[in-house]
DNA sequence: ACATCATATCGTACATCTACGATAAACGAT
DNA sequence: ATCGTTTATCGTAGATGTACGATATGATGT
């Protein structure tokens, strides 16, 4: 082991690795943007965000699908669209666990 | 241009891209582990969280460093050791922007 | 001066992220 | 059936992140 004193199990929690993984989710500023964006409309399809954003539409969809994965938002095929809106649940989640953190 | 119809001044704003680089630095489960316990220990040296951690202590150091960097703690430096402690602002800014984040 | 301890930094290997164009897949309209 | 529209996925290039051992730095104690 790289740390032989270290507690084996350490203090790295299951609610730290949750908060963490959220958290990356929102680390980049197009998808900050995608959900307040989505938050906005109430519920929008893929077109819209790519017309919005300074990204490709490979790109856009690679960032929804990160949005998608973590829990942050939701996508709903509606014909040849996708109709995607935000998750309220995680985002409570996101902001319990936020503001859980000792200022 | 990627994408010639977005917006050139984009839905993307100052406060997401503050929001994106905090959410980042907290985007590891060592680096979240880390504000906690500093934040329970009031104050601590850089090696009783290396102890602490399964980590070598030049991972340690370097989380440390994006932590100082992004703002969430400080290190002062006394005698051979470097104290560490949280930066209450700057989570207290964080929790102000997650918590306006739309749910 | 020298050895020791605590911490930061360097160099490096490998993994993951971010961006894109190209292409595939799924649907509606003609 | 074929075409255009919309979105997802593939492949890929370059940047960044994460881990480590080794080494440098800076302070204390002998």
């Amino acid at each position: 082991m790289a740390n032989p004193t270290a507690t084996d199990v350490s203090v790295i929690t299951e609610r730290d690795e949750e908060l963490a993984v959220l958290a990356r989710a929102l680390s980049h500023p197009a998808r900050v943007a995608i959900v307040r964006h989505l938050a906005s409309m109430g519920t929008c399809i893929c077109g819209e965000i790519v017309n919005v954003l300074p990204l490709a539409q490979a790109t856009v969809s690679q960032h929804l699908k990160v949005l998608k994965t973590s829990g942050f938002v939701q996508g709903e095929v509606d014909g040849p669209r996708t109709c995607y809106c935000v998750n309220p649940e995680t985002v409570k989640r996101f902001q319990t666990l936020v503001a859980s953190l000792p200022a």
